[in-house]
RNA sequence: GCGCCCGUAGCUCAGCUGGAUAGAGCGUCGGACUUCGAAUCCGCAGGUCGCAGGUUCGAAUCCUGCCGGGCGUACCA
């Protein structure tokens, strides 16, 4: 989308190409070219920093500046409309002051215009993106780790398709192994063929409980281990009691699973099972040891020599030809990239796992797949407690469920104590919308790589820099515009206040601020820009009447700005996947 | 030991590819509801941007070293 800007950044190019004369190429002047908002309005709108041509034109920058500034005055001369206005020097920098008025207008009624999809963007057009994220266990309930995960995936997944990307969300379900067996013998042992529906537990969290139990068993029983181990090995050996077990224990994993990602809204294109894809790999593996690729020793076991890239030397595959986590995710990715070519797949996987990526690239690299350059692993940080790690064996563990009903019980709370029931539809639901906005905003404030400390009571707290913030300003807009409908479009009229302006502006670099989040793959690039949009309106709102302007040009002209703001606060909601709330 | 990541206000975090005076929230203290929804708004206080060098017109941001913390360095996943 063209912005605003534009007319001026061509202008401002042209008069230093101008000064530089054949000295220096165009392409070097708007490569260097910053594009800056003043701090203070009353220095103009746009500011184009001088600075870094001093060295290349060899003059004083505040003399270019000048320069500058007189002949892009001169070549706005007689422009109207959006491209109307002038330029100043100050300093080392070119200020331009626009036609505020003709650009408020135009920027308000595209959005105006594009309702829901403004913030759309073609950035990425073409561009194929397989992105696999959440991952779980089918031997216990999602718990807080899970949530940043698929608070990110789902998200980076939505920005990816807001600029234009195709996108494909995967999941991969660890659904087989040594942990997986263990809940099932515990269930086999104590179990006493109790279900889900009988003990009246979420299944998932009813498979939990029995991987909890083994733990404890294993720690009275020696006996326990090799049990089951010896039950992988039946499984292994398609046993079909202990399959039959399997079945029902990962469909009750998977349902309860399932029902968490409908609660807060993760969906995926595509599921995998590791029991279908763990043995995919080995034939690749070995191809690759014919290729001469990889070697295998004495023992017949495979490897791989990285040494030379200052990595160290790996096992692809056992000597009795069973695969390992290297293995099938060498497989995997080769599926996928057969099922769906994509022009980049995406791992939202914690940062521990780095050097495991590290390698599993290079490995697929030498097997000579030309698009595992295309392969990212988007490593997040962990989530801690303010004392410290999470520990399942400490069963300080923060389980998902859990914590969203804690959370949905206090917003419900908040509701009765603000005698806010008759004003929305159902307090339960409108209740759940506002802890996952609270849960959502909160794991993605917090950039990717840094690990985070989740605070129990603050993550409850529904008031500041949060997600119920931002649902508050969309609910009393919405109650605003209910009661007076906004135009759909408004007339070139100076904005009066300085939030006006301020909007106009947020409202305009909105659509590149999805851009650069999606391809940074960082939300809480986006999550800030909300919130401090949010800021700005909330004080416009507080400070000035709106729907309720005497003026009536006025009142119209604030009532479109207030409902173009709003399209971009529920489009930029969305892709955080935080519900909008009408009324809370 | 080696490798990667992080270190910004009392706490939790922003700060885009180096750019004009480093920002929020929470917490403390104080103010604003007969006015479009007070889950809001406004104000006060709070900083050697871990430390030391370097690069340059200019560094929280880039480079080097050190200190502190995390993670990794499995024929676990």
């Amino acid at each position: 989308m063209k912005q605003y800007w534009t007319p001026w950044k061509t202008r401002v190019l042209d008069a230093l190409s101008a000064v530089a004369g054949d000295a220096v190429d165009e392409a070097t002047l708007e490569e260097t070219l910053l594009i800056e908002t003043p701090p203070d309005t009353a220095k103009g709108d746009i500011a184009f920093p001088m600075f870094p041509f001093a060295r290349i034109l060899r003059k004083n920058p505040a003399q270019i500046a000048q320069d500058v500034a007189a002949s892009v005055t001169t070549a706005a001369d007689g422009a109207e409309g959006p491209a109307a206005g002038r330029a100043e020097a100050q300093g080392p920098y070119v200020n331009v002051f626009l036609d505020r008025a003709a650009v408020a207008a135009e920027v308000i009624n595209r959005a105006l215009s594009d309702g829901e999809r403004y913030g759309n963007g073609s950035a990425l057009d073409g561009q194929r993106i397989t992105i696999e994220f959440s991952c779980p266990n089918t031997n216990k309930p999602l718990h807080l780790g899970h949530l940043r995960n698929d608070a990110l995936g789902e998200s980076v997944a939505r920005m990816l398709r807001a600029a234009g990307a195709e996108v494909r969300k995967v999941n991969l379900i660890n659904d087989r192994g040594i942990h997986i067996c263990k809940s099932m013998l515990a269930y086999r042992e104590f179990g006493n063929g109790s279900t889900p529906e009988s003990e009246g537990k979420k299944s998932d969290h009813f498979v939990g409980d029995y991987y909890v139990r083994y733990a404890r068993w294993e720690k009275e029983d020696s006996g326990a281990e090799p049990r089951a181990r010896a039950m992988l090995k039946a499984w292994e050996d398609g046993d079909s009691d202990t399959h039959e077990l399997w079945l029902t224990m990962n469909r009750w994993a998977i349902e309860g699973i399932e029902e968490t990602y409908r609660r807060t809204g993760i969906s995926f294109d595509e599921t995998y099972y590791e029991s279908q894809t763990y043995s995919l790999g080995r034939d690749e593996i070995l191809k690759g040891l014919d290729d001469g690729v990889f070697y295998r020793d004495e023992k017949g076991t495979v490897w791989v020599d990285l040494t030379d890239i200052d990595l160290d030397k790996k096992v692809l595959l056992r000597g009795d030809g069973t695969s390992l986590y290297l293995t099938q995710d060498i497989g995997t990715a080769i599926r996928r990239h057969e099922d769906w070519p994509f022009d980049r797949l995406i791992y939202v996987v914690a940062s521990e796992q780095r050097y495991h990526f590290q390698v599993l690239f290079e490995v697929l690299r030498r097997l000579g797949k030309e698009w595992a350059d295309s392969l990212y692993h988007l490593a997040y940080g962990m989530v801690n407690l303010p004392d410290g790690k999470m520990k399942s064996r400490e069963g300080t563990v923060v389980d998902a469920d859990d914590l969203i009903d804690r959370l949905a019980e206090l917003a419900a709370e908040e509701i009765r104590s603000k005698g806010r029931e008759e004003h929305v539809d159902d307090v339960d639901e409108t209740a759940e919308k506002i802890a996952l906005a609270a849960l959502h905003y909160y794991l993605l404030q917090t950039g990717p790589v840094k690990d985070m400390v989740f605070n129990p009571e603050e993550s409850l707290s529904f008031s500041g820099n949060t997600g119920p913030y931002l649902q508050y300003l969309g609910a009393r807009v919405s109650s605003m515009l209910r009661k007076q409908n906004a135009p759909e479009a408004v007339p070139v009229r100076a904005p009066e206040v300085e939030e006006e302006w301020q909007l106009v502006h947020r409202l305009a670099a909105y659509p590149q601020t999805v851009i650069d989040s999606a391809e940074a793959h960082n939300p809480s690039m986006l999550a800030s820009y909300l919130y401090d949009t949010a800021k700005v309106f909330s004080r416009f709102y507080h400070d000035h009447p709106i729907a309720v302007a005497k003026d009536p040009q006025q009142r119209e002209y604030r009532l479109g700005l207030s409902r173009a703001v709003m399209n971009m606060m529920q489009h930029g909601l969305t892709l955080l996947n935080i519900p909008f709330v009408e009324a809370m």
